[in-house]
DNA sequence: AAAAAATTTTACCATTCGGTAAAGTTCAGC
DNA sequence: GCTGAACTTTACCGAATGGTAAAATTTTTT
């Protein structure tokens, strides 16, 4: 499995996590936990928890397996770092959302945030759906607590920004599920995006930022 | 892992598939044959292929592994009959799509299909979810191909109504993409709906179909 | 430059996994 | 109710997988 990405750099490169507890870093932990923390991203979100192998990631991180083993316990362990880290980056975009600031505005930044995330990290959020369709077992503290809180918090803005008239009148559940399905759809679904269009393009987030926009303008109109 | 899906029957229940060529299925095959596909499709959609067990498939069927090897030379050969009986069912809503028809009529009744297979059908939903996330590596063909040359074909149908002035003026792939995202999405990511809506809903479906519809309406109005 | 700490390698191990061989059992047609 | 075919079970196997022990090496500190 071969990868050589840089540009974006990877949601979670610049993490320092403590092999222990708090101890600070030397220069070859901090090396070599960031290119694990790549691969096992490279490897998880391409096949899934149950799907991946140490293998795969040590080979991929260029190290051996026991010396991966040595800088985090276990598989588990290296799955659970890639997802607490992701989840806040994850989350970041809809907590943005200024209930003080203009409906029509906030609304089109949060799908324009959602968007750039889709482009720019596609892996997290292949990640992340891996995680979803095979049921969220591992993350399920995650979206009962913080995200639920967050969306439901948010949907009650949206509903005010509804009742003052600002938005059309639909169900703030439902607005928030349709901006994630369209715009995460084009980093998750990209491999059949890519070859559906095989011939036509060659980038398959093409015209997706326009053609999301404009749609969610014309829902939002009140 | 339990499994007790009657309603509704499995896309794949009814299947004869031979053995070797061309036998004419047996009381005792037609039986066993259909729980391992049913039992298949509870796992892969789960799990993923490489996350998928034998065991965990053979069990959920009620038979030993041995006797599952019997029915099906390997993995790969249960994995392949699912998907290949899936993707023409999957393909089906689309192909129904009638030049000749009224544009909003043929489109909003495409929608409906879609949601239909994503309520009644979870399961195939996210098995194919699962082959899409992981890079599609098992269906390349079928995308390429078979699903190319409908996407292709459609998509200059809606482009010719969008001419003839029956629709808004959108990309037709990229229509086609939101229609794909908004309608799976509720089966394919039901289980952040259900974590994150735990307290309000019981059917994580609960309300999409109306406000998917409204959504089209609104984004196809000329 | 010696000692201590951190890192890496080598050599394993137990379990799980996909799959096979072959004997045993049940079933359908005569 | 006998016979051959269909089906099922038992007992395995080799490879892959997650993980460990401990020796060997490199890096940092003194």
């Amino acid at each position: 499995m071969e990868y050589t990405s840089v540009d974006p750099p990877a949601l979670v490169s610049q993490l320092d996590m403590p092999l222990e507890k708090t101890k600070p870093r030397t220069r070859i932990q901090k090396q070599n936990i960031a290119a694990i923390m790549d691969a096992a991203l490279e490897v998880f979100s391409a096949n899934g928890f149950r799907g991946s192998t140490l293998d795969q990631i040590s080979q991929a991180a260029g190290i051996s397996k026991p010396n991966l083993l040595y800088y985090f316990n276990s598989k588990q362990a290296i799955h659970v770092q890639l997802l607490s880290e992701l989840l806040d980056v994850w989350l970041a975009p809809l907590r943005e959302m200024d209930p003080q600031g203009d409906a029509q505005v906030e609304l089109m930044a949060y799908v324009r945030r959602k968007l750039e995330l889709s482009r720019n990290f596609p892996r997290e959020s292949r990640l992340f759906a891996n995680e979803i369709v095979q049921g969220a077992p591992r993350i399920e503290g995650f979206l009962k607590n913080d995200l639920k809180s967050l969306l439901d918090e948010q949907a009650k803005v949206i509903r005010t920004w509804m009742d003052d008239g600002k938005l059309a009148r639909l169900d703030p559940y439902h607005l928030i599920f349709s901006i994630w399905a369209m715009t995460q759809h084009y980093a998750d679904f990209d491999a059949q995006i890519r070859m559906v269009r095989a011939d036509q393009i060659t980038d398959s987030h093409d015209g997706a930022e326009e053609f999301v926009e404009s749609v969610f303008r014309k829902i939002l109109a009140p």
